[in-house]
RNA sequence: GGGCGGGUAGCUCAGCGGCUAGAGCAUUCGCCUUACACGCGAAGGGUCCCGGGUUCGAAUCCCGGCCUGCCCA
């Protein structure tokens, strides 16, 4: 679909048939405030742009968002704090983050507004990987250098000027978007305050033999010799073969003792050869084909065999029928002599002829494979993983722990016998070639020894490196792990959440400190949380980057006995103790600084030989202490004056809000950082908080937050994730420009469900027209639906454009004919339509309030009209509902409570039923004053600017407290500030919301009548009322005038025509409709009537006669249908009473 | 492979044991009714994915399918 949605009009500047009429400054509480613009006409519309950046202004120079840690650790207020899940700097915001942080600002906002003290701490992320490529991307475009043709500092100072940038990019989008963060405490998780949190973390966790340096596979990049990350690489098909090698069958035991197998010590003469006449005994099917006495061997297929020198073990399919022959056999590696286990893995692809099923025989790789897969582990990341399941057996071989990884390469992947290859044997021959050379060299040797069997051609993807283009060699090389697996870690994780959230109902019984705290809300999210710290493995945290926060350790490799003990008596000295600590692993000693900046002690560690690590740490190290290091952890004191109180006043944090990606990845580290790092009973005593701090709860610590709200992810009309590759991206200032900030927010709020996904179909903007418009989509070779390139403006086919995916994928570029073409939704019209709806209401409201009588200064309920105690009643439940809807995060439900009681209530029903009395009414203008400001401070938190604006023109008259309303009468100039509403239970009347629905219900009943006999709009008609329904009509006629015209309401018969309508089970009449009744629309309208009451009356009646209905289901719901079967079957009698007499007539 | 969602009006979504299944947009008709045409009034439009089961009663709970999305490995 494609169906353009029809030009929109420049905001505001449709001519206007009719001026309005108020003068601006009738509105303006204090001509000071007026915005400098002196346009004396208050606009018909909304415009934002007028009222955003001014209204953002006063709230700035009132430092109306900053928190006061003072007022909480002083007992004067109640915190809620909100840490900022910190954006990376890498890119601007985009919608996903607009959501997020609506979210926030809204819970804030109703914090604020009930009196807590709120604080919103804001802030950004360095985002390690993801901005060093950026940075590095745009250097080589504008420059064509390398990261290494710089030094380290001078690149580091690159990527700081990009942050830069960013950082007040992304800050300004938070503002234009209302978000009342404490701005002057915003933080970047590498700033010193931050910095100064990761090295004590880093510290304690070493100290406490937490962090450990171990083995892992990277991508390698053997030209720069550096590891990349994955999306530094890139796939590309290239044209290789799969070579098929004979592996000779031996039995490993011969001679030898289990003893010395377990010591690794087993001589090649040791491996006696298994023959195909053993085999065939053992019942290997394929043995029978080959002689009887000649060694057997099993043919492994791979596209790298220079790396067989590396392999250590041979896996087979459970489920392969050959598996169970071999059991207890080995093979012998050709050449290098090594003899290696035969292990047995679900990974390994069945050939096509022991498929088991259709699914087997299709995968690709089933025509290629043998069953016989070489196990690689120091090699490939798959074999890496084989490895981890068969690590003990395949170690046990290779004659000790982690043996089995051999490493046969050097950095530059020429084969090397230096990195972890010991058993080289014969095998010598290889060292030093090339990657390309040794596989030419291996084949050569296999060939020349009857060990090979075949070669096929093969077309695969091979990963390469973006920089260098070099084929990504997966090398095993050092990095450093937190031992989250530690009990104090990812178990007091678990141990935090909530007894009712947990999958075991372990615990309620053994919760001690802060345990059992831990809320998500949806709960699902919690069993994510939990499988995650039960299935945990321990955390890579080193980086091969330069854009982070070094790691502080220092090492040395080989020293003698006595310089080493030299050395150790000086560092354990008294001067650095508690500054220092070592340990020596494998005869590497290995430093940890606590405090990186102290230069002599660097000085002292590298003149005698040590070596500070060149790795970063990962991002999510500095951002797993967020709430703590934004707080001035470990030492708030030393952090500034800022910082005073703060971690003990607002951490714990109330609620994190955050996607459900981020469960995992920075969630989960937060919990397990916090409750760490903080001391066990923490209880915000301000007075011994530095001392306090230096304990650590070591698993007991206090939660970070207590409640995590996980919202949905925005995806857009196909379902697809938002990206900047597909284009499909929508920038949030945009949608400011073209819809408001409160127009976004509002939309946003409303699409919160509790739901996962939800879907945002994105239209585009023409950029000559201004016309929105769907535009036209295609599939895309990746199988993605995006906009094509270049689109034609719906009005004008002559006028071209070019999307986002068009230059993102770039099929095209704008040029001055053909520029870009913005995306945009129209789904924030809801929003935009809302807010010009609310500002229409206030402007007339206080047109009423301006002129005329002033309003009352107080009133008491029962003294007021039905509207009157109607609104006051539908107030108080929408705010009850409001604040129901904030406490379950539910809020869509806000959104739609808001929406309800200020259109659908008080714009449809009591704006309108006011208009003929309100003028004369001081009473009722007090009461329209009040709901004007209930609705503003009921709407604030989503929609802030354009409550704050109204309120502003609010204050000239002043709402006092009632009896059935508190409201802050102190007078704060600002919204933000002011208190929230609150009713008297008295508020709620369930008897007068019930008398005004009847009136309403007549309305609408008449409104049907007339539109079904095309009564021209202003006619005015004649009501016949019955007897019935005479006390109705007498109370409430002026009611029912202001909703329908009418002429006059009678109790007497109708003289002439007239037409006949049911309402309450009793039959009405209108006269004087027209000139004329159209007796055919009116006997159509009396049939369908019938139709319609004949069907209710059946269903119903069907129901009553369901055996066990009356009996099993409760009396009232009984009660209820019977209640609801003699009505419809009145209104049918009446309604064919009707009809009968239209026929007689 | 493990875990978690979604499939309700043309579209985007509510409803999650009991109103004859709702909202906004879109569509149709009538209105520049003097707060608002970013509006007002009215109307049409649904085998609540399919098949079983539980229940007096199922869009809603249970079981089994089908389609679709996300997270983790």
């Amino acid at each position: 679909m494609a169906a353009p949605r029809g030009a929109a009009r420049p905001t505001g500047q449709q001519p206007s048939p009719n001026p309005p009429r108020l003068a601006y400054h009738a509105l303006m509480s204090d001509p000071a405030q007026t915005p400098s613009s002196s346009h004396a006409e208050l606009p018909k519309q909304y415009r934002p742009a007028d009222h955003e950046s001014r209204t953002w202004t006063r709230w700035e120079e009132a430092l109306a968002f900053n928190a006061n840690a003072a007022r909480v650790v002083a007992g004067q207020a109640k915190p809620y704090s909100v840490v900022i899940p910190p954006p990376n700097v890498t890119d601007r915001l985009h919608l996903g983050h607009a959501l997020n942080n609506t979210l926030q600002d809204i819970l804030v906002r109703a914090h604020r507004m009930r009196g807590q003290e709120a604080l919103w701490m804001p802030g950004t992320d360095h985002a390690g990987i993801a901005t060093q490529a950026v940075v590095e991307r745009r250097v080589w475009n504008e420059e064509k250098k390398r990261r290494h043709d710089f030094t380290r500092e001078e690149f580091i100072k690159r990527i700081q000027a990009f942050k830069d940038e960013y950082e007040a990019v992304i800050t300004g989008q938070l503002k234009k978007m209302g978000c009342s963060c404490d701005w002057d405490r915003q933080r970047f998780t590498m700033d010193d305050v931050c910095a100064r949190a990761v090295r004590e973390a880093f510290f304690q966790l070493f100290k406490d033999g937490l962090i450990y340096r171990g083995k892992r596979l990277v991508n390698w990049d053997p030209v720069l010799q550096t590891a990349v990350a994955d999306d530094e690489c890139f796939d590309e098909e290239v044209d290789a073969a799969f070579y098929y090698l004979r592996y000779p069958l031996v039995h490993a035991h011969g001679q030898s003792t289990a003893g010395e197998r377990r010591h690794g010590k087993l001589p090649p003469a040791d491996a006696v050869p298994v023959t195909w006449s053993e085999l065939s005994r053992r019942g290997f099917a394929e043995a029978d084909s080959h002689p009887p006495e000649d060694p057997a061997y099993i043919v492994v297929a791979t596209t790298r065999p220079e790396t067989y020198l590396g392999d250590t073990a041979v896996a087979v399919n459970p489920h392969d029928p050959r598996a169970k022959a071999l059991r207890g056999l080995c093979v012998d590696l050709p050449l290098v002599g090594r003899v290696i286990p035969i292990v047995e893995d679900d990974y390994v692809v069945l050939p096509e002829i022991y498929a088991r099923d259709d699914e087997e025989r299709a995968d690709p790789k089933a025509a290629y494979a043998t069953g016989f897969l070489k196990v690689t582990p120091a090699h490939d990341a798959n074999d890496y993983d084989l490895y981890q399941r068969h690590k003990e057996v395949m170690d046990v071989f290779a004659g000790g722990p982690n043996a089995a990884l051999v490493n046969v390469f050097a950095p530059d992947a020429t084969v090397s016998d230096k990195h972890g290859w010991h058993d080289v044997g014969s095998a010598h021959l290889f060292v030093g070639k090339s990657r390309d050379d040794a596989r030419t060299l291996v084949i050569d040797e296999f060939k020349a020894r009857g060990l090979l069997e075949r070669t096929r051609p093969y077309r695969h993807s091979v990963t390469h490196s973006d920089r260098s283009k070099a084929i990504i060699e997966p090398y095993l090389s050092d990095q450093w792990y937190v031992k989250v697996t530690d009990p104090r870690l990812a178990a007091a994780a678990n141990k935090a959440l909530a007894p009712e959230q947990r999958s075991k109902g372990s615990g309620a019984a053994n919760l001690t400190g802060s345990d059992g705290q831990l809320r998500f809300h949806p709960d699902r999210y919690a069993k994510t949380f939990e499988l995650w710290h039960d299935n945990i493995r321990d955390w890579c945290i080193s980086r091969q980057l330069w854009w982070g926060h070094r790691i502080p350790v220092w090492t040395k490799a080989s020293w003698t006995k006595e310089d080493e003990a030299a050395f150790l008596t000086m560092i354990d000295g008294p001067t650095l103790a508690g500054e220092v600590v070592h340990t020596t692993v494998d005869g590497t000693t290995q430093v940890c600084l606590r405090d990186t900046n102290d230069v002599s002690l660097i000085k002292l560690l590298e003149s005698i030989g040590f070596v500070r690590d060149p790795d970063v740490l990962d991002t999510w190290f500095s951002s797993a202490l967020w709430p703590m290091s934004t707080m001035g952890w470990p030492d708030p004191k030393a952090a500034g004056p800022a910082f005073d109180g703060l971690l003990a006043a607002f951490n714990p944090t109330s609620t994190l809000c955050t996607a459900r990606e981020i469960i995992t990845l920075w969630v989960s580290r937060m919990v397990m950082m916090n409750r760490y790092l903080m001391p066990e009973g923490w209880n915000a005593s301000h007075a011994g908080e530095v001392a306090e701090l230096a304990n650590h709860g070591k698993g007991r610590g206090p939660l970070p937050f207590r409640d995590v709200f996980i919202h949905c992810v925005i995806q857009d009309g196909q379902g697809q994730k938002m990206s900047k590759s597909l284009g499909n991206g929508v920038d949030p200032l945009d949608i400011i420009a073209s819809h408001g900030a409160d127009a976004m927010r509002f939309t946003l709020c409303n699409m919160a469900t509790q739901t996962q996904d939800v879907r945002m179909p994105v239209d585009l903007i023409c950029p000559h027209t201004g016309a929105t418009f769907t535009p036209k989509m295609f599939t895309n070779k990746d199988g993605y639906v995006v906009p094509a390139p270049i689109q034609e403006c719906p009005t004008d086919k002559s006028k071209k454009m070019v999307t986002v995916y068009g230059i993102a994928s770039g099929e095209a570029k704008p040029t001055p004919e053909m520029p870009l073409a913005k995306n945009t939704s129209s789904k924030f019209d809801l929003g935009r339509n809302f807010a010009n709806k609310l500002w229409n209401a206030a402007r007339f409201a206080v047109s009423m309030l301006s002129s005329g009588t002033p309003a009352a200064e107080r009133v008491e309920l029962p003294k007021l009209s039905l509207v009157d105690r109607w609104m006051i009643s539908r107030l108080a439940a929408a705010t009850r509902q409001i604040d129901e809807c904030i406490a379950q995060f539910d809020f869509a439900g806000y959104a739609q409570a808001l929406y309800d009681i200020v259109w659908r209530d008080f714009c449809d029903w009591y704006l309108e039923a006011i208009k003929p009395t309100v003028a004369a009414d001081a009473s009722q203008k007090l009461v329209l004053r009040a709901a004007l400001d209930v609705l503003l401070r009921l709407a604030h938190p989503v929609m802030p600017f354009i409550s704050e604006t109204i309120f502003e023109h609010l204050r000239s008259t002043l709402v006092r407290s009632q009896s059935w309303l508190v409201l802050d009468e102190s007078a704060s100039a600002l919204l933000c500030r002011s208190a929230w509403p609150r009713f008297a239970a008295s508020a709620e009347d369930a008897n007068c919301v019930h008398e005004f629905t009847r009136v309403q219900t007549l309305a609408t009943t008449i409104r049907e009548v007339r539109a079904q006999h095309n009564v021209p709009p202003k006619r005015k008609i004649v009501l016949h009322a019955p007897t019935a329904c005479s006390t109705l009509v007498e109370s409430h006629s002026p009611l029912l005038r202001a909703f329908v015209p009418i002429e006059s309401i009678t109790g007497d018969g109708v003289k002439g025509p007239s037409v006949s309508f049911v309402f309450e089970s009793t039959e009405w009449k209108a006269s004087s409709l027209a000139d004329a009744v159209d007796a055919g629309a009116e006997r159509a309208r009396l049939e369908k009537a019938i139709a319609d009451k004949e069907n209710s009356v059946r269903t119903l009646s069907a129901r009553l006669a369901n055996p066990g209905y009356a009996d099993r289901a409760p009396p009232a719901m009984v009660q209820q249908t019977r209640d609801q079967l003699a009505k419809a079957e009145a209104e049918l009698a009446a309604n064919r009473a009707a009809l009968a007499s239209l026929s007689a007539s």
